[in-house]
DNA sequence: ACGTGTCGTTAACACGTTATAGTGAGTGCC
DNA sequence: GGCACTCACTATAACGTGTTAACGACACGT
C-alpha cells in the first residue's frame, strides 16, 4: 500500500532522461515538425516507460479546451438488455473514432444534470430526451461543442429518430397484417419511455392506414398478466375481433402471452404476439416470442458519425442511413 | 448558433462585478475564513448568473489533483437487467456523497484499459474484475487513489464478495432442501461471467455439505431449449434423480423451463427450477419463476462507503455489512 | 571573417482554477 | 502620531500540459 503516491509527471521524465519538459512533450506526441535525434528520443521513451508516466488528462484537457470524451446521459426508465447493447456498440464505435464514450445515468434524485456536464468537459454530450432551452444553452457557454439529443423530434438527433423509431412498428404491423385483420397495440405504462413508444405506435399507424386496415386498438397496460388477461378478452370480443398485437417491447409481448396462458388460450392460434428487442428471454418464452430487432451496430456507427461530423465543424451536413431491421420469427406470430 | 462560443470564465466574471478572480473564487465557493461584504457578494453572483458562467472541471481537477468523478468499469459480457439496475442505484448513491459515477463499457476491441483511465482523471476506479498487476501500478503512479475490484477475492473488494455472492448461491440451496434431497447446479456456458458464477456456486455446495445432501450435479449448458432438455434427461436418470435445480441466473432458469416443456414435464412437480436476479422476465415465465434477488441499494451503498473510505484515508478499516438477500418465491420452485 | 541557414533543444507562456501571502484602508488604544 | 490589529480584498504561485519563440552550436557559401 503505497502511503500516498504522487504523480509521476513529464518533468520526472525530463529529469530523469536529461532533457527539458518540452523535449519530452515533442517526444511522445511525435511532433511533425521537431526534429529529434534518434538518441534522446529513446532516452526519452525509456525513462518515460520506467517511471510509468501516463499525461494528465485534466491539464490536457485544460490546455486544448476540449477532452476526449463523449458522454451519454441515460435516462431514468429501467435499462434492459437492449440499452445494454447499445452502450456496448457505442462504446465501440466511439472508440474507432478516437474518443472515450462514458455513460453517466442520470436517475431521479440524483445530481442535477448541471452537476454531470460540469464534472467531466465532455466534448460531446449524447441523449435519449431532448435538454430544457437553459440547459443546453449552458452546455454551450461551457463550451461544450455537440449535443445531440437521439429521438428528438429536433435539431440533430432529427434524422435518427425517424428512421429507427417508426421502422420498428412497421415491421411489426407489416408481420402481422399478412394473416391479420386488426392490430392491437400494447402501449407501456410508464410515460418515461414516451419518446420510443410514441413513433413505434406511428410506425404501426401508418402501415394500417396504408395497407387499408382499420386504425389499431391502443391499450395501456401494466406488467402483470391478470391486466394482460383481461385486456386480452375486449380484445377478442370485439367486432372484428383483435387478433394481431403489437408490443413495446419483449417484455409487454411476454405479459400478453402470460395473459393468453391465463385465460387457457393459445399463441399464435387464438391471438398472435410480436415484441421488439430480442431480449435473451424472448427465445424462451412459450411459445418462443417472435420478435423485431435493431441492427444496433449500424445505430451506434450512424450516432458516432453524426457526433463526429458536429465536432469537426458544424458546416458538414447528415447523411441519413437508413439502419436495418431484422425480423426474427418464431413462434407466436 | 454560435459559431464557437468562447469559454466564461472567472475572469470575465470578475471583470463584469469589478472584483478581482480570487475573490470570485471566494464567493463562489463559500470559502469559510475570508470575509466579503454583501454587496460584493450579490454583485459577484449576479455577474456569475448573467454570464452564465461554470467553473472549468478540468481546471479544477488539476488545481485539486483530483476529480469528482467514479469510474465503473463494466466488463465485456453482455449486460441484462441486473447490471442496469446496480448502475442506476451506484449513480444515486456516489450522488449522495457528492462524486459522479460514470460507467465506461470495456468491451473487447475497444480502447485500451490505460487509454481509458488516461482520458478521465478518476478518483477511484470500480471494477466487476480483478485489474492484472501492470494496470493496477500504472494507475497508482497516475494518481488514481482507490482501485476497488468488485469480487475480487484479494484487496478492497475482498468482504463484499464473499458476503453477496456466497450468500446468493447458499439461499437457492436452503429453498430447495426442503423438499429435493438431490441439486444440480446450471453453470453458464460464458466463462467471463465465472467471477459471479463461482462463489454462487461455491454457496450452494456449503449448503449442501452442511445439510448433509450429496455435491451438486454442475453442468454447463449453451441457452438452448434442447441442450436443456438432453440435461434434464440425464439429471432424471440420475440415482438418486436431481429434482432441485440452481441456475447461475434468470436466463439459465428460464433455459430449464423451456427445456422441461420441451419434454412434455412441468416445474415444480417433476422439476424445480430457482434463477437469479428477477429479471422482468422471470415473474411473466411459465411457470413463473421463483429466484433470488439481492437489496441492489443496499449493495451500492456498501461500495460506496468503500469507496469514500479509501478516498478519505487509507487508514479506515471496512466494516463489512451483510448485504440482504431476499428470495421472491413463485411457482417454479 | 561574416552573414545565413538548419538542427536540436529549451525557456517561457497560456489554459482556468484554488489557496496563501500580502496590501492598503480604516479603527481603537496609548 | 505611532502601533497593533481587523477588514475586505488583491496579487501571485502553483497544478501539468502543449506550443511558440528564441537560442546556442554548427555547417556552408562568399
Amino acid at each position: 500500500m503505497a502511503p500516498r503516491s504522487r504523480r509521476v509527471t513529464s518533468a520526472d521524465v525530463a529529469r530523469d532522461a536529461g532533457v527539458s519538459r518540452a523535449t519530452v512533450s515533442f517526444v511522445l506526441n511525435n511532433t511533425a515538425h521537431q526534429k529529434i535525434t534518434d538518441a534522446t528520443r529513446q532516452r526519452v521513451l525509456a525513462a518515460a516507460a520506467k517511471l510509468g508516466y501516463a499525461p494528465s488528462p485534466a491539464a490536457r484537457t485544460l490546455r486544448y479546451g476540449r477532452s476526449d470524451v463523449v458522454l451519454g446521459l441515460l435516462p431514468d426508465w429501467p435499462l434492459g438488455h437492449a440499452v445494454g447493447n447499445l452502450i456496448q456498440e457505442l462504446t465501440l464505435a466511439f472508440a474507432k473514432r478516437n474518443l472515450t464514450f462514458v455513460v453517466h445515468s442520470s436517475v431521479r434524485g440524483a445530481r442535477s444534470l448541471s452537476d454531470i456536464w460540469k464534472a467531466l468537459t465532455p466534448a460531446a454530450v449524447l441523449a435519449f430526451e431532448p435538454f430544457t432551452d437553459s440547459d443546453a444553452a449552458a452546455m454551450r457557454s461551457a463550451g461544450i461543442e455537440v449535443i445531440v439529443a437521439l429521438y428528438d423530434s429536433s435539431g440533430l438527433g432529427a434524422e435518427a429518430s425517424i428512421t429507427s423509431a417508426n421502422a420498428i412498428g412497421a415491421a411489426q404491423a407489416r408481420h402481422l397484417a399478412a394473416s391479420h385483420r386488426r392490430l392491437g397495440y400494447v402501449y407501456p405504462d410508464d410515460e418515461r419511455v414516451a419518446v420510443f413508444a410514441r413513433p413505434r405506435l406511428d410506425g404501426v399507424r401508418s402501415v394500417c392506414a396504408e395497407l387499408g386496415l382499420p386504425e389499431p386498438d391502443v391499450r395501456t397496460i401494466p406488467l402483470t398478466p391478470d391486466a394482460a388477461a383481461s385486456t386480452i378478452r375486449t380484445w377478442l370480443a370485439a367486432d372484428p375481433p383483435v387478433t394481431g398485437i403489437c408490443a413495446f417491447n419483449d417484455e409487454f409481448a411476454m405479459t400478453v402471452l402470460a395473459g393468453l396462458r391465463k385465460l387457457g388460450l393459445e399463441a399464435p392460434r387464438d391471438m398472435a404476439v410480436i415484441g421488439v428487442d430480442d431480449s435473451p428471454a424472448a427465445a424462451l418464452a412459450c411459445p418462443p416470442l417472435t420478435t423485431v430487432v435493431e441492427d444496433l451496430p449500424a445505430v451506434a456507427e450512424l450516432y458516432a458519425d453524426t457526433v463526429m461530423r458536429a465536432l469537426d465543424g458544424p458546416e458538414a451536413s447528415a447523411s441519413p442511413v437508413e439502419p436495418r431491421i431484422r425480423l426474427e420469427v418464431r413462434e407466436s406470430a
